[in-house]
RNA sequence: GGCGCCAUGGUGUAAUUGGUUAACACGUCGCCCUCUCAAGGCGAAGAGUUCGGGUUCGAUCCCCGAUGGCGCUACCA
């Protein structure tokens, strides 16, 4: 038997903050590399530029090298089978693309978003599953040449066959769907960007990856990787699929029930070890009998955790025992180690001296530094509705209010002016007056009607804390109006 | 709705892969320590393994069904 040089890899995409479903899975992947001495890499997926965030990547880069989650190939460090940003790589599907057309497992579709979305909303009515009409499965060829000729805009399908596609999930078996439910998915878009399906096919082969370590969610699409496989005529990797954390209600874990970023963790206090060592907890996979006190290191990981024991359950994202975790680790830290912890993050000279600046022409002794900046350093404030609620606001509206600049708050730029004008702009949307939004605003962050800035304030206070005050905020609120009925 | 995946205390996991009083960790509660609060120590409550059928001398574990949860159902990933 041959040794098989192992590569896995991990995909995130390029849409926001760094996720701890990303993180999860990228340890997992990790693992899995270092334990079998092959290779992690790191592609970026930036094939949706709806969706894109030009500081998203860097995000991204930051929080796992934050968190030790070092890879072999990536954007930034390069390798052998670059680019690894798919961007950068259009021309390569484009090829791939043709070369399914050629072969007859792809076709040129001109149907417009408008016709899909009539024929899909026709279907639901109908209590149809919604799938393409196949209206363009099967153009002449000279309709098509007219078509190309009128520099019609066209999406390519894969042209899915009859039958059914079984394929084998590492932890979970045989796994069979029939094509019926299958459907012909786009895998060019209409602006020469491929689309997930395409694109990750394509660069798991010519990255020559022998393992997809995935969230669970991408079960469903699974066949069509497979059948692009085997349209090219390519050999498949290994499919493994990690259980999807959740919040509370065990839902899928999302930002609106729990702080899902990376880059709030690290800023609220948050030790990269603690983090790593919760989410090794996540679904099992480290033997239980020599870590019966559940705490283990990144190195300890390597050694002992075992994918094919992670249990299928989706496991609860349970910030209570990662705060816990957290302490443990806190407390093992030697007395310089927990202050030069303290300093490098909640204390550091650069937020110290960003909030100092906004403090100087508000204090008459130092020692009120602490009375107009507390907000800045704790976990959580909350404000009393005689505070937050403006006089001629009912409860009902002032919630609805903040949900609406929670939204504004995420699209938004994180800067005074980026702030303060998609605030605003909700405002005048809303009939609400400045004074009463900003004020409102400042309650929830501050926990007071007395502040320094606002909009500074939350600058410095960062975009992930901030909503994840305002979320919390929100949902205390939401719990204590439901209570009084 | 269709398709798929999953199912052990409130939460995360264990149970020599059919034989245990169902274990450990978090959380909760109580006691001790203590100027307070934590931390720490000790202890307790909390699941008969979603339910119903099978297979078996015997099912948490195997099979079938139901129920429930979740995911997918885009020119998003």
């Amino acid at each position: 038997m041959t040794q098989e040089n192992i590569r896995v890899r991990i995909a995130p995409s390029p849409t926001g903050d760094p996720h701890v479903g990303t993180a999860y899975i990228g340890l997992i992947n990790f693992l899995y590399a270092r334990q079998r001495g092959g290779k992690f890499v790191l592609r970026i997926e930036d094939t949706d530029r709806t969706r894109f965030v030009s500081t998203s990547e860097d995000m991204i880069f930051d929080a796992l090298k934050w968190l030790g989650l070092s890879w072999d190939e990536g954007p930034d460090v390069g390798g052998p089978f670059g680019p690894y940003r798919q961007s950068e790589r259009t021309e390569i599907y484009r090829e791939h693309a043709e070369i399914l057309l050629a072969n007859g497992t792809a076709y040129r579709c001109f149907c417009t978003p408008e016709e899909l979305e009539a024929s899909r909303k026709a279907q639901m009515a109908a209590k149809q599953p919604p799938k393409y009409a196949g209206t363009c499965r099967n153009l002449s060829p000279e309709t098509i040449a007219d078509h190309l000729a009128a520099g019609k805009p066209f999406t390519v399908r894969m042209k899915v066959p009859d039958g059914s596609t079984t394929f084998r999930d590492e932890l979970r078996g045989e796994i069979t769907f029939d094509h019926t439910n299958v459907d012909d998915q786009v895998l060019m878009k209409s602006d020469g960007f491929p689309t997930y399906h395409l694109a990750n096919v394509v660069d798991d082969h010519l990255m020559q990856i022998t393992d997809v370590i995935r969230a669970e969610e991408w079960i469903s699409s699974t066949p069509k990787h497979v059948l692009l496989y085997d349209f090219f005529g390519w050999q498949k990797p290994r499919f493994w699929h990690m259980p999807l954390l959740r919040n509370q209600d065990k839902s899928k874990i999302s930002k609106r029930k729990n702080p899902v970023s990376l880059v709030y963790y690290r800023q609220a206090g948050f030790l990269p070890d603690a983090v790593l060592n919760f989410l090794g907890l996540m679904g099992g996979g480290m033997p239980q009998e020599q870590f019966a006190a559940e705490k283990f290191s990144l190195e300890e990981m390597i050694q002992h955790f075992d994918v094919k024991n992670i249990s299928l359950g989706g496991p609860v994202f349970d910030l209570t025992k990662l705060k816990w975790l957290n302490g443990e680790y806190l407390r093992a830290l030697s007395a310089e180690g927990f202050y030069e912890a303290l300093r490098s993050t909640i204390l550091s000279d650069t937020y110290l001296k960003e909030i100092a600046a906004l403090t100087q022409t508000r204090i008459e002794t130092l020692g009120q530094f602490g009375n107009l900046t507390h907000f800045f350093f704790t976990d959580e404030v909350s404000p009393a509705p005689e505070v937050f609620l403006p006089k001629k606001r009912t409860i009902e509206e002032t919630l609805a209010f903040v949900a609406e600049q929670i939204t504004a708050l995420e699209g938004c730029d994180w800067t005074t002016s980026g702030i303060e004008a998609a605030l605003k702009q909700l405002g005048e949307a809303q009939s609400w007056s400045v004074k009463e939004n900003f004020m409102l605003m400042r309650a929830i962050v501050t926990g007071s009607t007395m502040s320094p800035p606002l909009m500074e304030s939350m600058v410095i206070f960062g975009k992930a804390r901030t909503l994840d005050r305002v979320r919390r905020f929100l949902d205390a609120q939401k719990k204590a109006a439901s209570q009084k009925k």
